[in-house]
RNA sequence: GCCCCCAUCGUCUAGAGGCCCAGGACGUGGCCCUUUCAAGGCUAAAACCGGGGUUCGAAUCCCCGUGGGGGCACCA
């Protein structure tokens, strides 16, 4: 069970680069939920340093996101926290000293090649067909002479000495032992000539600092794992828990999303950043439900989710190694358990930015009423003022045509309306209760099936053909209102009644 | 080209040698309910990538293929 779990401490350290999405949200999530179930520490860290890719929007988008799925850190940017600063940009410092350290200890070394030179090398190994490595060249400077050149200001990056024989064997939670031999391992660098940390050695020294105990992150990491324990090795620290994560797939399962079919994506309503579902009508909730599940699960018939429910039952043991194509039918589902399981005050509170959004300014108050007989017909909140924004405009127009009953003559619709309205006028209380048993009897008396006298007043109340409950929508939009939209499709009926050609009464919809 | 990872219905998955002629969910078809649309209930079709082993017995273990994914930067 949860609580007999140790605290574990972990993070989730994106680079600002661009929008958050869905793959960095689930890594995110999952690590939240870590933390949260053994009353760990989730830290929040950007990682910064490399300034051509740096994007200052993507800072914002990632906060505004990890708020919006509801995953808050304990230590990062906005609160703080004893292991600050949280931008590696700001940690510029450290990351020398312990670069220099391994220089120190004989692992890792300058390096004053040019990236001319580095070309040039790098394209004959790959002519030849061999994995591009470094050369060599500056590994066997002296140290001394090295830090002598560098020191008079010779341009230069730090590289780790990588071992060269033998192999190393690391291991990942999901996968086990994982062999590799270091001859495939490459000096790469850990400090650039503008004297910022590479990944490879700013998340090592912070992770460590950081007492993270567990890296869940995305599978791209996964081949230089036997790198990063290199590198832990030099230091002499203890590793953490890895943990690489499956990477998820376009939806039709063949490959990753490109950047052109995102960008295709959002035409279509759909979208892989976090920042556009809000937009599509989507529940964090129901986000956070859908990607939990992608990549994990509980048991064989537990599907729907709270975070609260997430943070007691996730673990890593459950975790899938195998990649997971991105299923926008399944977040529709998981939208509509989760709308369906909102309190009607809170669903009439999310609905009201949709309303507004789409003309009709209202509150949660005025929704209210309506909550109940929409709760169950929407799967995305957009689809509110869809279904529902009849209840709020002043005037209901439908063409004609649409308010001729299926199979019948505009006279014959004319006459049922007029003889619906006549009653609907008197009635001693205007409630669906009270309408509907005579308005099944108006029906009767013209011969006409209740679905034919009703799809006429419903299109011509709502104006729609798709629409909640008629006669609890009528009771709602009340009597004047209905009379009002009644009288007005008889006229328009009437209208076209005397017509010498009246429209063929079949031509519908 | 080299290295690494992965492999059950269309999709997400359950399955840690006999409980599986493989279970659930989404989606799809049908039926029920029904004034439309949903929701709900019932139901159907739908998968162990291939080949070799190991074993009394393999979806489950091993090997080889094949397929898919990832990586091979002074990006993360």
């Amino acid at each position: 069970m949860a609580t007999s779990k140790q605290p574990t401490r972990v993070r989730f350290a994106p680079s600002p680069t661009g929008l958050t999405h869905l793959g960095s949200a689930r890594t995110a999530l999952y690590n939240f939920l870590l933390a949260k179930q053994t009353g760990g520490k989730f830290f929040l860290r950007i990682e910064d340093t490399d300034q051509k890719r740096y994007d200052p929007n993507a800072e914002q988008d990632l906060i505004s996101s990890l708020k919006w799925l509801g995953l808050a850190w304990d230590e990062g940017p906005d609160v703080g926290g004893p292991h600050g600063p949280y931008y590696q940009s700001k940690r510029k410092d450290i990351y020398r000293k312990h670069a220099e350290e391994l220089i120190e200890k004989g692992k890792a070394f300058y390096c004053f090649c040019t990236t001319e030179e580095l070309k040039v090398v790098r394209e004959g190994q790959q002519k030849r067909h061999e994995q591009p490595h470094y050369s060599g060249k500056c590994r066997i400077i002296p140290v001394d002479e090295a830090k002598q050149r560098a020191k008079n200001g010779e341009s230069h990056v730090v590289r780790f000495k990588a071992p060269k024989d033998g192999s190393i064997t690391v291991a990942d939670k999901l996968r086990g032992a994982i062999t590799v031999e270091n001859s495939q391992i490459d000096d790469m660098v850990l400090l650039k000539s503008d004297g910022h940390a590479v990944y490879h050695l700013a998340a090592m020294v912070d992770d460590h600092l950081m007492e993270i105990s567990h890296v869940l992150r995305s599978e791209e990491w996964l081949p230089s794992l036997p790198l990063h324990a290199h590198i832990y090795e030099a230091f002499g620290w203890q590793q953490p828990i890895w943990v690489h994560l499956s990477v998820f797939l376009k939806p039709s399962g063949k490959g990753k999303m490109s950047k052109r079919e995102t960008e295709q994506m959002r035409l279509t309503g759909q979208s892989i950043f976090v920042k556009d579902f809000a937009d599509l009508g989507y529940l964090p909730e129901g986000v956070v439900n859908w990607i939990a599940l992608m990549g994990w699960s509980f048991d064989d018939h537990t599907e729907f989710f709270t975070m609260a429910d997430l943070v007691e039952k996730f673990d890593i043991e459950s975790l899938n190694p195998s990649p997971a194509a991105i299923d926008f039918k399944k977040l529709d589902h998981f939208n509509g358990l989760h709308i369906r399981a909102l309190p009607q005050k809170e669903l009439a509170k999310r609905l009201v930015p949709y309303f507004k959004k789409a003309g009709f300014e209202v509150d949660a108050g005025q929704l209210m009423p309506i909550i109940p007989i929409i709760q169950t017909r929407v799967t995305t909140l957009d689809e509110g003022p869809e279904l529902a924004g009849f209840f709020f405009k002043e005037e209901i127009a439908p063409p004609v045509e649409m308010l001729v009953g299926k199979d019948m003559s505009a006279e014959q619709s004319a006459r049922a309306v007029r003889k619906g309205v006549e009653i609907l006028e008197v009635l001693p209380e205007f409630s669906a209760a009270n309408a509907e048993a005579p308005m099944r009897a108006v029906a009767e008396e013209f011969g006409l099936k209740a679905g034919q006298f009703f799809g006429i007043l419903r299109n011509a109340v709502t104006g729609q053909e798709i629409s909640p409950p008629l006669f609890e929508s009528m009771e709602i939009v009340g009597r004047d209102t209905v009379l009002a939209r009644l009288k007005r499709g008889l006229d328009e009926l009437e209208k076209i009644s005397k017509n010498p050609e009246p429209p063929q009464t079949t031509l519908k919809k």
